[in-house]
RNA sequence: AGGCGCGUAGCUCAGUUGGUUAGAGCGCACGACUGAUAAUCGUGAGGUCGGCAGUUCAAAUCUGCCCGUGCCUACCA
């Protein structure tokens, strides 16, 4: 005979690994595909992760949310096709190769092959997919990791390419150059990875200037300053820039002065323009502020004087002198020397106006761009457009001078060996004779700047600085903020449609969708697309030397066709893609093929002028392989067309990533599919927040405290660690782990749980319950089984809710206390009886159907979050009915909602009676009045006839609990309580305004008969500040807070009051009790069985016996026993109401 | 430095469009039940809602500033 699995305790871990195996042995996630493959598709992308590293519980957490939708939906009817994927290329993956093989990015095409390299990147980067795999399926976390997309795989790459071809068709594609932080002395850019390493931030001491910028007199500054001779003050740390000055930035809204000074170097008159509040810095101790007729030069003092104040805005548009003139730009020199406006200008530091370099400052740049002003670049030699310091960190000849040098000088002292300093230092003893006679150490090219503005009277002040400034990891030199060379793409052209279309997904939460992504689309800058790398996608774009002709590959079959004109045009001798089949779609095929660098290196093209063509040298962003996902998981365009294009697999219905990924992932999915598809990439996005430990600190390998989520696993289970992980925090929060929490989950929820099952399953296997008979209707049930009906069907509109609204917190939350609130402490507590005394009949049999179905339809609800105990509790539940279900939680459907079982009268009614129980039970507590104690009658007002039958319909269950005999409903009129009447603030707030204090205390002061006499007339009136006050009885509440001479709980609005007085009979019934108790525990500690009868033997005092002697049918049928005698015997000494007695007990 | 979050009881978190006694669980203390017993249940004590100002009759809730904390973006004259 079938029968319901009982258990000894619960053991999640256990549990976890039985039905993990299961599941593998029944292949059950491919069964759950196959039972929806005609379904509607449900699409859902998978985040790459680098396998490159470990997976931490932060995965954990990202997964589970994942996989909760994707079972949710799966349940909910639909196909949801879960492929997973591997980022493999980029910068850590290659970091982590340089160093396991201890070579650096120089080695790389020298004393190792390129081909060599990308080897060993490509299996280091796959090094740890066998413990992503373990975690994977430890978790729960159902993706296909069988048939994964790798982007280092051909075919990806081969998507990603036509991806970029398309954007280069639309004109989206330009090369253009950046301001990045770069290495002269490693002559390599450097990322901002390799600029967050420790330690590459030192604080240096460098020669700042002060320097006089002349304006040019025209029609607008006579207007702001008349006539005179101005000049704008700005301030550098970074000297060597000065000759690459372009435009001067002020901020709009700070406010600038005109000032009469002098020069404290040359001491010529000078009238100057500064920031105001920057003025008190400026003008420093060997200022004063006075009359600038007086001065003579020489004086201590130099005087200064405010002449007139104008913003920024007034300025914007003036003309200035070129600074050092060594150089003009090539493009649209006239635009050159402007004042323009810049936000980040601040009054922190310097002058207020900041002197701005396009060439060497990012922020430069785009200021310099949005204003159209030109960068200082000139042409070279063969006629390309570059700055005024070369690669190597040296000016370019263009900038000798004839006195102080510069030209082919290295523009930082840092670059120079002592050996150079030295011979530098001879030429300038020669050259710098007549300023300096004697000059001892080598003078930077910053220290000769300074100096000779100084000696033009074009420096205000000049003075040493100490602040942070980046050096390159590798060399520890000062690193050069530098124009390289750059291909884009115009996601600025794009931006608008890329707002638009985001404010069509749904953001969870809204504010990271409007916020901190959308404040990003604001400020949108192109996308620099280049990698100076080696592992990673190639961009697949060609030129020909002189770069007047360009191709970009959209294919495999392009490029290898693209190879054969090559070759007929006798500049490739083989093609490198032989036998590949461009026709033939085979994993087999593309294995004769690798699009990586060290390959695609070595093919030439043809122009269609003839000419040959090179590869641009640098790869793909990463971040673009990421983006490019949607498409190239299913090599799209090439195969899967119709699937990509038809709804089938975009765009998606979900996607899920920490928060971090939002200017990532989020981003390159966004940008690609604005861009090239005029779609969004997915409608419903949630951004998680990180795991963070107990303390609130990062989790990191390097405090020791990041939790392994292996052995975590291993003790707790899946289940358990998932349910925290999605229940405690909401996921965008940022969440405190604590195995604390862990172990309270796993004790409160799966407990009790747990717990409710065996209870079920223990008598139900007595009874042999298999569900056999037609299902009661529900109003054939007792009412406790319509109300836990109830609540069943309101949680699961509940649970519907919080899933459809992408709020997992918020749909599992109530499953919990559904089951320890309602289920467990009130249902099952109440109901005990029901399920071990009377005969097998209705009402036993709707107890049991009730439960199993209140406990199938939660291993329903829970199966997303739970997966592995709901699929146990589902299938036990199976076991032991006549019915069959099916094989796995995981292939049932969703539980629905049936409005009829709805009843939400009876949901209120019964949360009426616990609170009133509740109440009673404090009182009891407060008053220390046992329960075992029978009381005479609790009082409780009601207000209205409604009120009234409410209460009387849950007297039984209520005097159950609180063990009293009667409850009696008591109407205002009997006059017995306090009746006191509250404002309702929220109506009568906008009615009274400032009164409402008055009313307030006017209320407070109302004794029963006032508010009798309140509620007769309707109104009340009364002054207040000179005012008549009018309230009306519809905005005030009645209540009643008091009954004399009881004991009263008073809480929301009600009251109860509890008659304590004793009758001797109630007396001796508890007494009864006390005895029925007693016996239990004897009962208990002689081991006895539940079912024995005993008999009884009591020894003790006349009153006791006397007492005692009307309930001894009680007794007897509370205690199992056939006879109660009163006899002296040997038995356990107990104690009743301080009295000493013996009592025996026997088994029959 | 800027952008975006977060800050409520010892701990983890709720707290609707502002409405006057700010809730829950854990932990703690005390107790009950003894036919769910290595289970179950009750009661209680814990809070200047990070701070300061402001708006309002009324602020945990709205505004500003500050402090702490985290993420992202920069590294800037």
């Amino acid at each position: 005979m079938s029968t319901f699995p009982e258990y000894a305790n619960l053991d999640l871990a256990g549990i976890h690994k039985a039905v993990l195996a299961k599941w593998k042995q029944s292949h059950l996630f491919e069964q759950t595909l196959a039972a929806r493959k005609d379904a509607e598709p449900w699409i859902f992308f998978e985040g790459p992760p680098s396998a490159n590293g470990l997976p931490g519980i932060h995965h954990v957490m990202g997964r589970s949310l994942k996989d909760v939708f994707c079972r949710y939906k799966t349940q909910k009817g639909y196909l949801v096709d879960r492929k997973a994927g591997w980022d493999t290329h980029g910068l850590p993956v290659e970091l982590g190769v340089e160093k396991e093989l201890g070579i650096t990015k120089e080695d790389i095409g020298k004393s190792i092959t390129v081909e060599e390299y990308n080897d060993a990147c490509r299996t280091a980067v796959m090094r740890y997919t066998g413990i992503w795999k373990d975690l994977t399926d430890q978790m729960g976390y159902w993706v296909d990791m069988d048939k994964p997309y790798v982007t280092y795989e051909p075919k990806y790459m081969e998507s990603v390419w036509w991806l970029l071809s398309q954007l280069y068709k639309k004109g989206l594609i330009y090369k253009g150059y950046t301001i990045q932080p770069y290495s002269p002395k490693a002559g390599t850019g450097l990322s901002s990875h390799e600029l967050n390493q420790p330690g590459c931030y030192q604080d240096v001491k460098d020669n700042t200037v002060v320097a006089q910028f002349k304006m040019i007199n025209n029609g607008q500054s006579e207007a702001l300053f008349g006539a005179a001779t101005v000049h704008f003050l700005a301030w550098t740390t970074t000297p060597w820039t000065l000759p690459s000055n372009t435009a001067l930035t002020v901020g709009p809204k700070i406010e600038y002065s005109l000032v009469h000074t002098f020069n404290q170097y040359t001491h010529e008159p000078v009238s100057i323009v500064a920031a105001t509040p920057l003025l008190g810095k400026l003008f420093g101790k060997k200022f004063v502020e006075g009359d600038t007729a007086a001065y003579e030069a020489g004086a201590k003092k130099i005087p200064y004087q405010i002449e007139k104040t104008v913003t920024g805005t007034d300025l914007v548009g003036l003309k200035y002198e070129q600074l050092m003139p060594y150089a003009l730009p090539d493009e649209r020199p006239e635009d050159a020397f402007r004042i323009i406006p810049g936000d980040f200008v601040t009054t922190e530091d310097g002058t207020g106006i900041v002197h701005t370099a396009p060439t060497f400052g990012a922020d430069d740049a785009k200021v310099a761009a949005d204003a159209g002003v030109p960068p200082l670049l000139v042409k070279d030699e063969q006629g390309n457009l570059v700055p005024l310091v070369d690669l190597r960190g040296k000016f370019r000849s263009e900038l000798a001078d004839p006195v102080f040098g510069f030209g082919e000088e290295y523009i930082k002292a840092e670059y120079l060996t002592d050996e150079e300093k030295a011979e530098e230092l001879a030429k300038q003893q020669a050259l710098l004779k007549p300023i300096i006679p004697e000059l001892k150490a080598y003078l930077s090219v910053d220290e000769r700047i300074a100096l000779k503005l100084k000696i033009e009277n074009k420096a205000f002040k000049i003075e040493k600085y100490e602040h942070s400034y980046p050096h390159c990891w590798r060399t520890d030199k000062p690193v050069l903020y530098y124009p390289l060379d750059s291909w884009f793409i115009k996601s600025t052209a794009k931006k608008d449609q890329m707002i638009a279309l985001n404010k069509t997904i749904n953001w969870k939460p809204a504010s990271t969708g409007t916020g901190r992504f959308g404040n990003w689309l604001e400020n949108l800058n192109d996308w620099n697309l280049s990698r100076s790398r080696f592992w990673g996608i190639p961009l697949p774009i060609w030129s020909t030397e002189e770069g007047d002709e360009h191709l970009c590959i959209e294919s495999a079959a392009q490029l290898k066709e693209e190879i054969e004109k090559a070759i007929a045009a006798g500049l490739m001798d083989t093609n490198p893609m032989g036998d590949f089949d461009p026709t033939d779609m085979s994993d087999d095929n593309y294995a004769k093929i690798d699009l990586h660098r060290h390959i695609m290196d070595t093919v030439v093209l043809v122009s269609p002028s003839g000419k040959a063509m090179k590869r641009e040298s640098d790869l793909i962003d990463v971040w673009f392989d990421s983006g490019s996902m949607p498409y190239a998981q299913w090599h799209y365009p090439f195969e899967n067309k119709e699937k990509v294009e038809d709804g089938g697999a975009f765009p998606a219905n979900f996607i899920a990533e920490g928060v971090d990924q939002t200017r990532g992932w989020f981003f390159t999915l966004h940008a690609i599919s604005s861009m090239v598809f005029d779609s969004v990439a997915y409608k419903n996005v949630i951004s998680n927040g990180l795991v963070l430990d107990k303390n609130g600190m990062k989790m990191s390998k390097r405090l020791g405290n990041a939790v392994d989520p292996f052995t975590t696993m291993d003790e707790y289970g899946a289940d358990a660690l998932r349910w925290y992980l999605l229940t405690n925090a909401a996921p965008w929060d940022n969440l405190r782990f604590d195995m604390e929490g862990l172990q309270e989950v796993r004790r409160k929820f799966f407990g009790t749980l747990h717990n409710t099952y065996a209870f079920f399953a223990l008598y139900a296997n007595v009874d042999g319950f298999r569900y056999e008979e037609a299902d009661i209707p529900l109003h054939e049930r007792p009412e406790m089984d319509q109300w836990i009906l109830s609540e069943l069907h309101s949680l699961i509109a509940k649970v519907e809710d919080g899933m459809e609204a992408f709020e997992p917190t918020r749909a599992f939350r109530p499953i919990q206390e559904f089951t320890t609130e309602k289920l467990s402490n009130w249902y099952v507590r109440l109901g005990r009886r029901r399920f071990w005394k009377g005969a097998y009949e209705a009402d036993k049999i709707s107890a049991y159907q009730t439960l199993w179905t209140c406990l199938e339809t939660l291993s329903r609800l829970m199966a997303p979050l739970a997966p592995f105990y709901a699929d146990q509790l589902y299938t036990d539940l199976h076991k032991g009915i006549a019915k069959t279900g099916e094989t796995s939680v995981h292939l049932t459907d969703f539980p629905t909602v049936n409005a009829h079982a709805v009843n939400a009268p009876l949901e209120k009614k019964i949360n009426l009676a616990r609170q009133l129980t509740s109440m009673v039970l404090s009182i009891r507590k407060k008053e220390n009045l046992k329960v075992r104690q029978p009381l005479a009658r609790v009082l409780v007002p009601a207000l209205n006839e409604g009120d009234r039958e409410l209460l009387e319909s849950i007297q039984s269950i209520l005097l159950a609990e609180v063990n009293v005999k009667a409850l009696e409903v008591i109407t205002p009129d009997a006059g017995v309580f306090v009746k006191k009447v509250k404002p309702n603030f929220k109506a009568l707030g906008p009615k009274v305004g400032r009164h409402m204090k008055a009313v307030k205390t006017y209320f407070q002061a109302m004794d029963s008969a006032a508010v009798d006499a309140f509620e007769n007339r309707g109104f009340v009136e009364f002054e207040d500040q000179g005012q008549t006050v009018r309230v009306d009885l519809i905005d005030a509440e009645v209540v009643t807070e008091d009954i004399p001479g009881m004991l009263v709980a008073t809480s929301d609005g009600l009251t109860v009051a509890l008659d304590a007085t004793l009758t001797d009979t109630l007396r001796n019934e508890g007494l009864a009790r006390e005895m029925v108790n007693r016996l239990q525990n004897l009962r208990k500690s002689s081991g006895l069985d539940v079912v024995d009868r005993i008999d009884v033997q009591i020894e003790g005092s006349d009153s006791l016996e006397l007492g005692i002697t009307p309930f001894i049918a009680y007794i007897k049928d509370e205690v199992l026993a056939d006879t109660i005698s009163f006899d002296s015997n040997t038995g356990e000494t107990v104690e009743i109401e301080g009295e000493k007695i013996n009592v025996s007990i026997f088994k029959k």
